[in-house]
DNA sequence: GTCTATAGGCGGATAGAC
DNA sequence: GTCTATCCGCCTATAGAC
């Protein structure tokens, strides 16, 4: 009865995370269905049966990569703590640090699949909703019928940003410093939260 | 020699129309890598083989698909004409017309196309630059040396709106009226473009 | 113009030997 | 744990008969 009766998972942990790391970048770079297992083996120095061995599915493999480094929960205090004039330049400086980390990786990848591949699309969604939108918006107390409205106008501009800054790439936006876009898409967000709805 | 000697396309009008159809639709829904040949010809009632008889690969056919009904240089006026006040609330009013039309199949086939696919990601990037962007900040009478971050800015916005809206279908964004989103989103374009950089 | 037949490739998944 | 062998499917594209 060794120490590790429960909760072990199985297979070798190092090619494990081999497998999980090439399935990051991969997933990443080409989103899930351009991605293929044969190519995640190769990339790890593994047999692609191995990849099977220890996922089962690509999609089980999927959500491994994507599920495990992102944690809202951690990360939002940071983002409603402190003034709730500066809510916006917080979350839009917050959110670029997530994405320019390795972490962000696995968000592209989430955002990349959720295009072309309708359970990805509604995994992000629901990610969206449930994990961020509800959380922040719960927090700033807002008139819950705006409440919804608000959220889902914080989601274009971010989601928007994101796709050409990670994705499109498209200059200057995908080269700029994190202080340009907070004082530039800050006050966008902040609007949106707490502004009026109708005017600027 | 008839009239129409030159520039005559190859083939049945009517059966290419139906290609041409189908294939919108089908990259439109499935994004380019997903959509099959033969699925489309299919949905045409048309055998695989003759999709290739008319447009000879499946990138010429997507290129037929999208490139024919998105011309800018007819819309933009509307944009530009008016007082330069109210910019960003038009430029919403028609993004979202040219979206919700028919045309608009066309521009989410490019949108999802681009997310998975390289060259069509160049596609999206060369036409935002060279067609739509250019014009705009021309018209504008801008700095030049903060034009290409406004319009990058802009881009951001409206390509968040777009994968809301169209592509994710995240609610209420992609329910609510034109008006709603005219009056919402308006002033963060009118801002990008027209506003200062730095703060609100 | 239209269709049949097929070449030639890559994909996910599985069974079972070692 | 790891790998070999293989099944079975879908894809683009082409040659050539009708």
């Amino acid at each position: 009865m060794t120490a590790r009766r429960t909760g072990r998972r199985p297979g070798n942990p190092d090619t494990r995370d081999a497998i999980l790391a090439a399935a990051r970048t991969a997933f990443a770079e080409r989103g899930f269905d351009a991605a293929s297992i044969r190519a995640i083996a190769t990339t790890a120095g593994v047999d692609p049966a191995l990849v099977h061995h220890y996922f089962r599915t690509k999609e089980e493999l999927f959500r491994a990569t994507v599920a495990i480094p992102i944690d809202p929960a951690e990360l939002l205090p940071r983002v409603l703590a402190g003034g709730r004039d500066e809510v916006g330049a917080r979350l839009v400086r917050t959110f670029l640090g997530v994405w320019d980390s390795p972490v962000g990786t696995a968000a592209v990848a989430l955002l990349r699949s959720a295009v072309s591949n309708q359970w990805t699309a509604r995994l992000l969604r629901e990610f969206l909703t449930t994990q961020i939108l509800r959380r922040v918006l719960d927090q700033l107390d807002l008139d819950p019928a705006e409440a919804p409205l608000r959220g889902s106008l914080v989601s274009t501009q971010l989601a928007g940003l994101a796709m050409m800054r990670y994705v499109i790439r498209l200059e200057p936006v995908a080269s700029a410093t994190p202080d340009t876009l907070v004082a530039t898409i800050g006050p966008t967000l902040q609007r949106y939260l707490t502004g009026p709805l109708d005017q600027s």
